[in-house]
RNA sequence: GGGCUCGUAGCCUAGCGGUUAUGGCACGACCCUUACAAGGUCGGGGUCGUCGGUUCGAAUCCGACCGGGCCCACCA
């Protein structure tokens, strides 16, 4: 029998605890059983969790719990993603030093102390959202920790680039790169974004060669005049047919460029003349590429401007950009300034920093040459919910470059390989070790020139390189070879939706690349979480729910109960307040509060035995035995929303409200007047204790804790150990609307008569179809004279 | 510009071709009822964004428009 008044937080977490510390989750690799695998998102660790990460992994735990009751081992890993600049910002900010300025060994150390710090944070907050992960232990073994930054998953990153490399996937080209000037390193195009800032048109004269006219063209990068290559105007522009092939000079430099049209210039932009640069972005690369031109670059690595720009060498963008003003307006070369519409300026997501387009030798993995084939394996990966799908079609269509796979920064694993002093020939690691190449020596001899002298590479991967490989990773991939030949490929991806164009993606591709497979089956596509009113949380704006406190003042099962009923992935993004996720933790203590009532009744087994069903009971059973056939079809579509919405619904509303006040009399069987035999008695108790267990396991996924509990106190046994319910198999013809209804009814009709519940009601004519419920009726109502007939409900109270 | 998505009572929401449109919050009234007063019961409150179309019948299907949100791309 359950005492306690509420369900408290602190029975809430000696549960997880008693989870945790007996591993009750472990992963067992020789298991028999189908193996389930989660391919779980690394979160970046270095702040506290937030409602992203907390609900993610909240419904990953019950797609994990649920597939342990059908009777899968669940491979269910935790794993930290700790590469990156993310880190590397966070540590230069927290301990307020510049890793441009110190040692890179130095470097690391901050980063790894600030991880140390935050790591523990992270894991606590994971813990109290109540996650069974299959270990808590960081470990090499399959289904323990592993961390990203690891020598060993390093090691795995690396000995992927050495079979990417020698597959010739992977190779080294001086291109022009998105270029981050604070960071000094280059970008990949799924870093950058892009904000409205203003801009303006310098509307600069340049001349026609060998004539005394003039043309105007609007610039909103005048200190790059000196990489114009080109001016094009759109061929329906009719102002400009007679530029058509001639010779313009540029201001100041005097630089011959050819004017033609082209449809890339827009008619109504600036002067409807376009300056096209090499500095440019790659839409002027591809244009460059297709016009056969090799433009010049005059931004330098430390974001200043180089020899090509003459006098403007050495100076910063804003400072080159005010001079080159300065000059025009001089030499009567500006015509005027005008500010532009809001200008859409490339960001650097990382650092903040507008990116600049410079020319770098980096390392690139081929994906213009799997465009096809990357949109065959979107259509065949299952993708939940399917709209999804289009967030990754669009993106491989986008697709126009390589991919940029080198980084110019610290806290990354390693490229590994050596360059030969002598020929320059390069010398790869030998794979299945961790290597740092810009403090190991290279122990070998250049296969080329015999050379014994080497340069280590001293770049590093952008961190997608790393996490792209995490199903492959938990899969055992090169160290545990049979574990991973047998369960290759992973059972689920489960991520957000704005990292389908990186993670998902780049998973995706360099996965296939590697192994040929397509390396999961189903993708779970996440929302984002949202305010009340629909608009994006953000620190700025400061709308942000914390889930440390969320979970602190309500409850880890308010929370997993609102990421349930919230977690529609069939509609928008999921809104989220206090009062969403308090209204959920109301739900629970209904549950609460029957299951009380219900663990007031037991049964021997020989009243188990002598237990005659009435039509009330099999009609609990028969609604009970469709929300199994629902929550099993649904779950496994990764759909908790709409069955937890009908089980809770069904609980309040039906199972509660009037299933348990109209059996109430007849299990405790002692009302003056209407009688109950023994058997019956039984099963009014038989039946409320089955229809709230199989209640209890569908809720048990959902809400682990609570469930779980209440379990043990009813049918001293472990929820975690019960397979999936069965269905009872009970049929009721009985009309369960028509119940409730009449139920109404007569409340009303007390109400309206100012009588307490309790009191007589002279008669009542009942719909036919509730005949067989009359005994309880009369009872629960305390009605002197019913009737059934017809299909309404009439009552007069006095 | 492209994609996805949403407009249902003051606020939030279910329904997604078929009686009188579901539930919650808030509001009002009543009730200590052998689970629950941090509760229960009853009630008031709606031209289902707008305009057209399909249909015997539309919140539901189709089209156009208006408005919100999110993601992405692109530009001098």
């Amino acid at each position: 029998m359950i005492n306690e008044k509420r369900f408290t937080k602190e029975m809430e977490l000696a549960i997880y605890k008693e989870w945790k510390d007996s591993n009750a989750f472990g992963f067992n690799e020789h298991s028999k059983k189908t193996i389930y695998s989660i391919d779980t998102p690394p979160p970046y660790i270095n702040s506290p969790i937030h409602m992203g990460h907390a609900s993610t992994y909240a419904i990953m735990d019950f797609i994990a719990r649920f597939r342990r009751m059908l009777g899968e081992e669940v491979l269910f890993p935790l794993g930290l993603d700790q590469n990156g600049l993310p880190i590397e910002i966070s540590a230069e900010k927290k301990y307020k030093v510049d890793f441009t300025k110190i040692t890179r060994e130095k470097a690391l150390e901050y980063c790894r102390q600030l991880l140390n710090e935050t790591t523990a944070t992270s894991m606590d907050s994971f813990f109290k959202c109540g996650i069974g992960f299959a270990s808590w232990k960081e470990g090499e073994k399959i289904g323990e920790i592993y961390q990203t930054d690891s020598p060993s998953y390093r090691a795995l990153t690396q000995a992927t680039f050495i079979d990417l490399y020698n597959k010739g996937l992977i190779y080294e080209a001086n291109k022009v790169v998105n270029w981050d000037p604070k960071l000094q390193s280059t970008i990949a195009d799924a870093e950058i974004i892009y904000e409205d800032r203003p801009g303006f048109f310098h509307d600069i004269i340049f001349k026609v060669k060998g004539t005394a006219d003039k043309v105007i063209i609007g610039t909103t990068r005048p200190e790059l005049i000196c990489t114009c290559e080109m001016v094009i105007f759109n061929p329906e522009d009719k102002r400009y047919k007679h530029l058509e092939g001639k010779t313009l000079l540029t201001p100041i430099y005097n630089k011959e460029v050819k004017c033609k049209s082209h449809p890339a210039a827009l008619m109504d932009k600036g002067t409807g003349l376009e300056m096209m640069c090499s500095y440019g972005d790659l839409a002027d690369i591809r244009f460059f590429m297709e016009q056969g031109i090799k433009g010049k670059v005059a931004i330098g690595k430390d974001g200043t401007l180089n020899e090509h720009a003459g006098f403007l060498k050495g100076m910063k963008i804003k400072e080159a950009r005010e001079k080159m003003i300065e000059e025009l307006k001089t030499r009567g070369l500006l015509d005027k300034i005008t500010p532009t519409a809001a200008h859409r300026t490339p960001i650097s997501e990382r650092s903040g920093t507008a990116i600049e387009f410079i020319e770098m030798p980096e390392y690139y993995l081929k994906q213009m040459d799997y465009k096809d084939k990357m949109r065959e394996i979107a259509h065949k990966v299952n993708i939940f919910a399917p709209q999804s799908r289009q967030i990754l079609l669009d993106w491989i269509d986008s697709v126009s470059i390589d991919w940029p796979i080198t980084r110019r920064r610290y806290y990354a694993t390693e490229v590994p390989a050596w360059y030969c002093k002598k020929c320059g020939t390069i010398a790869l690691a030998e794979k299945g070790k961790y290597v740092q190449p810009w403090k190991d020596a290279y122990k070998g001899k250049c296969k080329k020139c015999g050379g014994t002298e080497f340069r280590g590479d001293e770049r590093v991967f952008d961190t997608w390189f790393d996490s792209s490989i995490s199903p492959l990773y938990i899969l055992g991939y090169e160290r545990h070879p049979e574990f991973y030949k047998k369960n290759i490929p992973c059972s689920l991806r489960p991520q957000g939706k704005e990292i389908v164009r990186t993670w998902l993606y780049y998973t995706l591709l360099k996965d296939y690349l590697l192994t040929g497979k397509i390396i999961f089956k189903d993708a779970w596509i996440h929302h984002h979480i949202v305010t009340d009113d629909g608009t994006k949380m953000s620190k700025s704006k400061g709308n942000i729910l914390d889930p440390q406190k969320i979970i602190e003042t309500l409850g880890t099962g308010a929370f997993r109960m609102w990421c349930a009923i919230e977690g529609n992935l069939d509609k928008d993004d999921f809104r989220c307040s206090m009062e969403r996720i308090e209204g959920a933790g109301k739900l629970l203590e209904k549950l609460w509060n029957v299951s009380k009532f219900v663990s007031m009744f037991e049964l021997t087994k020989e009243q188990e035995k002598n237990a005659e069903l009435m039509e009330i009971d099999k009609w609990a059973l028969a609604e009970v035995d469709k929300l199994v056939e629902e929550a099993h079809t649904r779950y496994l579509q990764y759909d908790f929303h709409t069955p937890v919405v009908r089980i809770i619904n069904f609980v309040r509303d039906e199972f509660a409200s009037h299933y348990v006040e109209t059996v109430k009399r007849r299990a405790y069987n002692n009302d003056p007047v209407v009688k109950f035999s023994e058997a019956e008695r039984n099963g009014a108790v038989k039946t409320l204790r089955e229809s709230l267990r199989t209640i209890l396991e569908l809720l048990y996924p959902v809400n682990p804790a609570m469930t779980s509990f209440i379990y043990k106190e009813l049918f001293t046994e472990e929820i975690i150990s019960k397979p999936w319910p069965k269905m009872n198999g009970v049929k009721s013809k009985l009309n369960g609307a028509e119940l409730v209804l009449f139920n109404s009814a007569v409340w009303k009709a007390k109400k309206d008569a100012v009588l307490s519940l309790k009191d007589p009601v002279k008669k009542a004519i009942a719909p036919k179809t509730l005949a067989p419920v009359e005994a309880e009726l009369k009872a629960m109502h305390n009605i002197q004279k019913v009737e059934f007939r017809g299909n309404e409900s009439i009552v007069e109270a006095k």
